[in-house]
DNA sequence: CGACTCGTGGCACTGAGTGCACTCCTCGGG
DNA sequence: CCCGAGGAGTGCACTCAGTGCCACGAGTCG
C-alpha cells in the first residue's frame, strides 16, 4: 500500500469492507433472501443509501472483488506482445481468477456455499462468469482474425477454458479450500489445450506449413475425411 | 374475440399467449424497462395478479417456450439407448434449440434484439442457457462415468457445444433469420466434434475407400489438420 | 470568509413480486 | 335442480430492491 492516492478511483474505502463483512455475517446466520439491505446497513451502522453507493445491487455485495479481477484479466490479455500462443494465453488469464479465489479461501468457500443454495446468486454468478468468458473470447477473436472460422473457434475455446476452470475451481471449493488447487487447474486446462491446438508445453513455434493433405475424391463429406485422418494419425 | 374455454386437456391457455403478445408489443414500441407489468396486463385486459400466475417474473414472458424446449431436450437425451456416440448425441440435442428458434423466426429475431439491448434480459438468458448446458453436461457425465476425467470432459464438451451452437444461432439471428441456419449450425458443431475425439458421424455403411489422406508430420494438432482440409476443399 | 466539492444520510417514490381473501364458473353427485 | 368442491381469475395490501432529490457536515482552495 505505498502509492494509494493516485486519482479518483482509489482502492479501499473501509466502509465497503464493513458492508461486505456485515452482509456475509447476516447471510451466513440467516440466509441471503432472509436478509434485507436494511438489516445489512443497520448492522454496519451506515445509511441505507450508502449501500447502493458502493454496490449497485444486493447481489454485488457477494462478489466484491470480481470487478477488479476482470480488469486484471483484461489488462493481462492486453499486455501481451502478440507472439504468445493464444490458447495458452487465455489459460493463463483464467488462472488469474483461481488466484483471486485462493487469496481468501475461507471467504471463497463461504460464498460458494451461498451461491450453491440461492438461485438468484447462481444467476448473478453466471453473468459474472459470462464477462470473463467474453474477455477471453474477445482476445481470441483478435488473435484469430485471420483464421477462417476465427470467431467460432474463439467462442468455443473460450467457453471450454472457462468450463475447465470452473470444473477445477468447484472441485477445490467443494473440498473446503484444502489441497493444491493449481495442480487440478493445470490438469483441467491441459485437457483443453490438448483438444485445441495449443501445445500444452510450448517447445517450439509451429511452422504454418506442417501439414500437407491430399484428398482423393471431392464428393466425400468432411466427417469422412476427419475420420480417415484420425485413423491415419493413430496408425503412425 | 371467440372465448375459447377448453377443458384441462388443452395445453395452450389463450391468456398466456395474450400476455406474451401484449408484452412484446409494448417492449418493441417502448422498451423493456419502460414497460411495467401493469402496462402489460392493462393492454391484455387481465388482472395484474394473473400475470404472475403464468410467469414467475417479468423476464419469463420474454422466453415463454424455453421451459418446454428444455424438457424436450432432457427427454431426448434420456430416450437414447446408450449406444450412441455421446458427443454427437449432445450436438443433436443442441439442434433442438435451434429448431425451436427456427419455428418462429420473426419472434426469435425480435427477442434477440431485445436481449441484446437490455442487460437484465441478457443475464436471464444466461441462466436459461446454463440449464441447457447442465442438461448436456449431466448426460455426458453419465456417459463418461467410466472415463478417467469424465466430469471434466463432460463439462468442457458441453460448454463447447453450447458455445458453438450459440455462435451459429447468433449469426443466424443477426441476419434477421434469413439464410439456412442448419448449415451454419452443422459447420459449427462439426468443429466441436472434430476437436473432441468422438467420431464426427456414426460410422454408417458408406463406401470406405473414398478418401486417402497423407499427413506429413505427426506433431501437428488435429485442429490444424482440419483447418488445412477445409481450405483444401474450398480451393478445389 | 465564502464557494466549491465530496462523502454521507434521510426521505419519498416506483415497480416487482407475494400472500390472502373473494368471486365466479364448472363439474359431479345427491 | 340444487349444492358443495375446486380451480381459475382478480383486487388489495404488503414487503423489499433500487432510484432521485435534497440537506448536512467536513475538508479545500481562492
Amino acid at each position: 500500500m505505498s502509492s494509494e492516492k493516485a486519482g479518483a478511483g482509489n482502492g479501499k474505502p473501509p466502509m465497503r469492507d464493513a458492508l461486505v463483512a456485515a452482509a456475509f455475517q447476516l447471510f451466513l446466520e440467516r440466509g441471503y433472501e432472509q436478509t434485507t439491505v436494511d438489516d445489512i446497513v443497520a448492522l454496519a451502522g451506515v445509511g441505507r443509501r450508502s449501500f447502493f453507493r458502493y454496490f449497485p445491487s444486493k447481489e454485488d455485495v457477494v462478489f466484491p472483488d470480481h470487478e477488479r479481477c476482470l480488469a486484471d484479466m483484461t489488462a493481462f490479455l492486453a499486455a501481451g506482445t502478440g507472439g504468445e500462443e493464444p490458447v495458452r494465453r487465455v489459460c493463463d488469464a483464467a488462472r488469474l481468477v483461481l488466484r483471486m479465489y485462493a487469496e481468501n479461501p475461507t471467504f471463497s468457500v463461504q460464498r460458494y456455499r451461498l451461491t450453491k443454495k440461492v438461485p438468484g446468486l447462481r444467476a448473478y454468478e453466471l453473468s459474472v462468469v459470462w464477462r470473463y468468458e467474453r474477455a477471453l473470447a474477445d482476445y481470441l477473436r483478435r488473435r484469430f482474425a485471420a483464421r477462417r472460422d476465427g470467431t467460432l473457434q474463439a467462442d468455443v475455446i473460450a467457453a471450454a477454458v472457462v468450463a475447465a476452470h470452473n470444473n477445477a475451481l468447484r472441485s477445490w471449493l467443494r473440498s473446503d479450500g484444502q489441497g493444491e488447487a493449481s495442480a487440478t487447474m493445470d490438469h483441467a486446462l491441459a485437457y483443453v489445450q490438448s483438444a485445441f491446438g495449443g501445445t500444452p508445453v510450448p517447445p517450439a513455434r509451429e511452422e504454418p506449413e506442417d501439414v500437407v493433405v491430399v484428398v482423393s475424391r471431392r464428393g466425400a463429406p468432411l466427417w469422412r475425411v476427419v475420420q480417415e485422418i484420425e485413423s491415419t494419425l493413430g496408425r503412425l
